[in-house]
DNA sequence: CTGTTAGCGCGTTCAG
DNA sequence: CTGAACGCGCTAACAG
C-alpha cells in the first residue's frame, strides 16, 4: 500500500500538503495542486480511512440491525437506509440477527468497537436490558418500527393500532363477525402493538373477544402457517383473519389452501406490511401498507442530524403514513 | 471514551499490561491480569477497533456486494456470509448496487479505502474493465454466480448451462416443443449463461432455435413480466416458458394470468434459484434449484482462507450442486 | 501558501 | 513477568 508519505516524497513535497491536496483544502497552490494530484493518480494512492478515522474520530460508517433479512421487509428498508447513507458518503454495515437477540448484543459490541458513528436498529426483543445496552453505546440510535421502552431514542414507526385498525374495520363492513389473529410474538413491540390493535378494534365494533381466535406464532412463514393451522382446527373456524405481517399472511394461505378451502371465498385475509410479494402472488393480498423505504431513509436522516452534531435536546418520535390496500384476498361475507 | 491509558491508571500498570491481558498474552501474572480484567469490566473499556486496526493492519471486516437485495436470493446468500463471518469474529459490509456498475464501482472504492480485508462480490456487471478494477485491490476477492473474464479470483457458482438443461429436458419430456425463454440481462454472465444453456439444450433436442421465442429483460419481476407479454402476443405462443430466475419467473405468472390463461393447463414454466417464495406461492413453481446460503458459506470460507494469509497460489473455482425442483407449475402438454 | 511537530489509541519491540 | 519508547498513516495546530 502507497502511502501518503510515498507520495510526498515523490512529490518533493510535505505530507501535510498532501494531505491539503486531497482534502480539498484551500490554500494550496494551484499549480502545486494539481502536480500533486498527478502523482496521487499516478501511484494509485488511496488514503487509508483507518489512520485517518483515527485522527478524525470519523469512520464514515453507520449500522443497520435487522432481525430478519429473508422477510422482503428488511431489504426494502435496508435500501431505503443505503439511500440517504450514500448521500453521505457512508457505508451501512448490515447485521441480520434471525432474531436471536444475543446475536444482536454480540452485533452491538463489535459495532461499538468499530465505531461506528449511529445504528439504526429494529430490536429483536424489546426488554429494558437491551435497550439499556443500547443506551450505553455512546453513539446516536435511531429505533425503527419498536416502540421505546426507555425514552432515549429517536423513533421511526407507523401507528400499528390504527393500522390494524383500518384492517378490522374492512372485515367489519364487509359484514365478518368472526375475526381470528394470527399474531406475531408479542415480545416484540409490533407485535404486541398489532395483537393491542386488534383487541381494541374487535372490541370497538362490539364483537366478543374470543381467545381460541387468536393466535400467536414466529413472524415467518411457518409462524402463519402454524397459527393458521390451528384456526382451521376449531369447530366454528373463523370467516377472516388478520395477519400481522404479510409473511405469515401468506404462510396462513398456504395452510388454507392445503385444506381445499378457498380465498377469498372461504376465508379472507388481512396482512400488514405490503411487501413487494403481496401484488405478485394469487390471489393478491389485501394488506395494510406502510412506507419500508422511507422508513429507512427517514430514519437515517434522523440519524444523521445527530451523527452530524446538531444538538436535538429530545428525542422525536415519527410516525409514517399508513393504508389499507385492498386487493383480492377479501370479500364480502 | 475510556482508553486503555485510563485503565492502566486506575490498574496502576503500563499500557503494554493492559494491552497483553486483553489480548489473552501469555506472560502475565495470574493475579494481576485478573486485577486488570476487574478494572476493564469495571470501566467497561472497549479496546478501539479502529486504533487497534492501525496497528495491526487488520480490521475484521469483510463484504458482500450484491446487485439486487429485493431478490430473495440475495439475503440467502448473505446469511450464509454472516454465518460464517461470525465464526471469525468478522462484520459484514453489505453494499446493494440496484444493479448500477457505477455504484458498485464506488463501493468497491470506499470499501478499499475503509481496509476491508476481503470481499465478495456478484457483479452487477461483467466487463474486463471492472474485473480489472477489482484485481487492482490488493485484497482476496471471491466472485459468486459469476464467470471469471479474468482468471484472478476464486469463484463459487452453479452449472447454469447444466442447470438450464435440466429444465429443458423436463418440458421435453412432458412432451413441449415450443418453448420459451424469458432471459435475463446477458450483459451479466448467469444471464449469458442461462441464455447458452437454453440454446444448447433446445439444439441437443433438435428442436429449431426460434428467435421470436427468445426475450431479454432484467433480473427482476418487472423483466419477467414484459418478457412473458411479449410472447403471449405472438401467433403461435409457447407451451412452456423457462425464465432465467424466479422473480422473472414469478413475473411471467403475472403476466400469464393476466390474459386469463392456466398454469400449467395452457402454459407450464420453469424458474432457477428456488427461492423460499417458489414453494409458498399458488401454483408452486418448478425450478432449478441451487444452495444459496452454501453458496455464501462456502464463498466466505474460501475468502478466509486467503485473508489469513494461506498461501493459495491458483484460483479455484468451486462448483455447487443444482437439481431440478418439481412442483406444480409443469404439466404433460 | 508550505513545512514541522505533535499526537489519535493501540500493539510491539527491547530492556530490565 | 513488566514497563518505556516507538510508530502505524494521517490531520491539526503552529510557525515561517
Amino acid at each position: 500500500m502507497t502511502t501518503i508519505k510515498d507520495v510526498a516524497e515523490k512529490a518533493g513535497v510535505s505530507v501535510a500538503t498532501v494531505s491539503r491536496v486531497i482534502n480539498n483544502e484551500k490554500y494550496v497552490n494551484e499549480d502545486l495542486r494539481r502536480y500533486v494530484l498527478k502523482i496521487v493518480n499516478d501511484m494509485g494512492y488511496q488514503p487509508d480511512g483507518i489512520a485517518r478515522g483515527l485522527r478524525t474520530k470519523s469512520t464514515n460508517v453507520i449500522s443497520l440491525v435487522i432481525p430478519d433479512i429473508n422477510n422482503p421487509f428488511y431489504p426494502e428498508v435496508a435500501r431505503g437506509v443505503q439511500s440517504v447513507a450514500d448521500e453521505y458518503e457512508y457505508v451501512v454495515i448490515l447485521c441480520n440477527t434471525d432474531r436471536v437477540v444475543q446475536r444482536e448484543q454480540k452485533f452491538v459490541n463489535i459495532l461499538n468497537q468499530q465505531r461506528v458513528e449511529g445504528i439504526i436498529i429494529n430490536p429483536s426483543g424489546s426488554t429494558r436490558r437491551e435497550m439499556n445496552i443500547l443506551a450505553r453505546l455512546n453513539i446516536p440510535v435511531v429505533l425503527i418500527s419498536s416502540q421505546n421502552i426507555l425514552p432515549n431514542f429517536d423513533i421511526v414507526m407507523v401507528d400499528n393500532i390504527q393500522g390494524v385498525g383500518l384492517a378490522i374495520d374492512h372485515f367489519y363492513e364487509l359484514g365478518h363477525r368472526r375475526i381470528g389473529l394470527v399474531g406475531g410474538s408479542r415480545e416484540v413491540s409490533s407485535g404486541e402493538q398489532r395483537y393491542q390493535g386488534y383487541i381494541q378494534s374487535i372490541a370497538r365494533h362490539g364483537i366478543p373477544v374470543e381467545e381460541e381466535l387468536i393466535t400467536e406464532g414466529k413472524f415467518d412463514h411457518n409462524g402463519g402457517y402454524e397459527c393458521m393451522k390451528r384456526l382451521l382446527k376449531l369447530k366454528n373456524r373463523p370467516t377472516a383473519v388478520f395477519a400481522a405481517n404479510d409473511i405469515m399472511a401468506i404462510g396462513a394461505v398456504s395452510a388454507i389452501y392445503e385444506t381445499g378451502l378457498k380465498i377469498p371465498d372461504d376465508i379472507s385475509i388481512i396482512g400488514f406490511d405490503d411487501i413487494a410479494y403481496s401484488r405478485m402472488m394469487y390471489p393478491k393480498l389485501t394488506t395494510v401498507s406502510q412506507p419500508k423505504f422511507e422508513m429507512g431513509a427517514i430514519a437515517t436522516q434522523m440519524l444523521f442530524e445527530r451523527v452530524t452534531g446538531q444538538e436535538i435536546p429530545n428525542p422525536r418520535r415519527k410516525i409514517l403514513d399508513h393504508s389499507l390496500v385492498i386487493r383480492d384476498t377479501t370479500q364480502r361475507i
